[in-house]
DNA sequence: TCATTATAACTAATGCCATTAGTTTTTCAA
DNA sequence: TTGAAAAACTAATGGCATTAGTTATAATGA
């Protein structure tokens, strides 16, 4: 009676990601998701067990993806060339997926240990970054706040449309930018 | 048959922020209101006309609230001293009131002239600290959204629970802070 | 090849929620 | 004191997530 249709968990984050991204996080449900797929609502649970868990999902490839252009953009590069590459990526990333990227933020189970270590990766990928200014592990945690405070505030501002008008918006963020490099450097 | 209960709209809104303070603001549903207030929930339409206008409201609500914290803080005060009092005032107020803080950053309706009226004050407040560095007015833009961006980006981040262990989470936002300021300075 | 089993879809049903309509009760002002 | 406005109520609707139970399809192994 009814024909199978392929569904998997990838098409499903996929899709939700997407509808996250364009949409809104507010309009990603089970019943507007299954809408979208061809597919009704109880199916989903083949694949997911339950609205949290396709959020959870969600937040996992964000970080993932997340990972790979911070990854990506600062290859090969040290120091400030690498801070704004990083910061010029996380920016990008922001505003090319601003529902996942809120996702990627959404406070997690303690226990989720594949949640934990994609989490952990972006960090250690700043820390590694960061270690090209020889600072000491004190030194170093006060950065890594600093820097993820700066590119996360101005981010989230941005898009939520705090900023107003757009007028020299990446003039705003290279000088914030400038400020924290020169203060880095100080160190 | 039904005793009036003397609802009113401040009765409303305190009890949901305190709702969304103390419990999530996913937690705050008009059914969830009503049962504390004793009510039924088509009781409350005679108030508000609805939850996004409820959740308007707690925006609204928070605004002032924020204002009057970053007022009294910054009173007679100029400079850096004003500054750091603006930061504190508002790392303290995203700790208290973690609810309404994250609606205060709602994105609203651009003909909602209230809520322009009550971002805008906030604004302006920050502004006329700024004026006591004498940039002009290019670089004043440049400052309230640095400084927007590090008061949020390390409130909001603090408040996810992204910074994991809360060790020294005071001196990594005054080291921000305090670089920051450095930076305002060399202009 | 074919039977068995697991899987993926489905329908039906439940319970919670927001919201609307319509009713009753209370308050307040003329 | 009476009548209108406001504030509470009950009942009903429709949307959502989720669960239970059913059926069809795919995959496996004899």
């Amino acid at each position: 009676m009814s024909p199978r249709v392929g569904l998997n968990l990838e098409m499903i984050i996929k899709t939700a990601a997407e509808m996250a991204d364009k949409e809104g996080i507010e309009t990603v449900t089970l019943a507007s998701l299954a809408r979208k797929l061809n597919v009704r609502s109880p199916s989903l649970f083949n694949h997911i067990s339950g609205l949290p868990n396709l959020k959870r999902e969600l937040s996992l490839y964000g970080l993932k993806l997340l990972y790979e252009s911070l990854a990506v953009a600062t290859e090969e590069k040290e120091k400030d060339e690498a801070i704004i590459a990083m910061a010029n990526a996380y920016l990008l990333f922001s505003r090319e997926h601003p529902g996942i990227y809120e996702l990627t933020l959404r406070a997690h189970d303690p226990n989720d240990q594949e949640m934990d270590q994609a989490s952990s990766r972006i960090l250690h990928l700043i820390s590694s970054i960061l270690a090209d200014y020889h600072l000491n592990d004190e030194e170093t945690i006060h950065a890594i706040r600093g820097f993820r405070s700066i590119l996360h505030g101005y981010s989230s501002l941005e898009q939520k449309g705090a900023f107003g008008m757009p007028v020299k918006l990446e003039d705003s963020f290279h000088l914030l930018l400038e400020g924290y490099i020169s203060f880095l450097r100080k160190k």
